[in-house]
DNA sequence: CCGTATTAGTTGCAATAACAACTATTATTG
DNA sequence: CAATAATAGTTGTTATTGCAACTAATACGG
């Protein structure tokens, strides 16, 4: 790659293709995208229930599967375990969850929500659900379903790029 | 628990779609993913550039676009005015960008790379560039339009159905 | 068993972020 | 042209991150 060449001839060049603009560099984009919604639908339980993102995915872990564990959490939503410590006890606080400790395991919690949180994921599920529709009516079924299975496929790829990072 | 029932009947329920599981949930999806391609590229350039994302970001503009404003580059980048103020101070001290301000409106400011950052900047591009490539060969060419399209047409959507968040 | 390694979770700390209040400059308008 | 508004950028404050170091409990290898 000679290429690249100094710094500003750059944007005509090679392969026809305009080198980055960040406006069609797609992590970027990608970037933007999930953050403008993401905000979008935190709107829409923010000042109501006062939870973050990370408060609200956090419960929707635990309605889908009560009982799960601080790290089972963590890995299944891809929380940092301290950010997730901190967000925890605030739940607890709230007694939006409540947590007991495993005899056999005395590390491992056991956390799920109480009647009160349960009443605010039942209350916020249909809501997200409900926007996530109206979201995606911008596709027709087959793109939605184009889109889903693309946003799956880079994912796994992602992952499977990882170890590149030392390749320099 | 039999309260908990109540709340998780609903997965088997209503148009036979299950409601939420949060790994099918698009907007956490999105998110996830949007994270995990972030920081991987970030991973090739954070250590030998000591260069943020948002301050990697910065600088992708302004070698595109030499002379534009802070409040330009707030906004092609979604970068929050305050964030990018200080983000800009580091660029500055660090001498890969420099500033002078319009004489005709002092208060816009004048950015664009030095010629470190530029001998930065054209360094990475070519790297982030080639990322991703390697990202996105897990599509075909015609899915990768398609999935770019995609992005597209949903961030429209998403900024139309902005006003929504009142709606409660 | 004992020593070491792993695992689960917490805490400290420094860096970043978000949001609002503020300064300085230019635009508007009556 | 004075008063007010709008714009560009900065700064203060507080909350949120992310990493690493830490505690406690369990697992494992000899």
């Amino acid at each position: 790659m000679s290429i690249i060449m100094q710094s500003h001839m750059k944007k005509f060049t090679i392969e026809n293709q305009s080198i980055i603009t960040l406006e069609r560099y797609l992590p970027y984009r990608l970037s933007i995208l999930s953050n403008k919604v993401s905000s979008l639908i935190a709107e829409t339980y923010k000042h109501k229930f006062a939870l973050s993102i990370t408060e609200w995915r956090i419960m929707a872990v635990l309605g889908e599967y009560p009982g799960t564990s601080a790290d089972e959490v963590s890995s299944k939503t891809q929380i940092e375990k301290s950010i997730l410590s901190r967000a925890l006890n605030k739940l607890l606080q709230r007694k939006l969850i409540k947590r007991k400790f495993d005899q056999d395991d005395k590390r491992r919690s056991m956390l799920q929500l109480t009647k009160t949180g349960l009443s605010v994921y039942d209350e916020l599920v249909p809501l997200s659900y409900e926007y996530e529709k109206r979201l995606l009516n911008c596709f027709n079924k087959a793109e939605q379903q184009q889109f889903s299975e693309l946003i799956d496929r880079l994912y796994l790829h992602a992952e499977n790029l990882e170890p590149s990072k030392s390749d320099e």
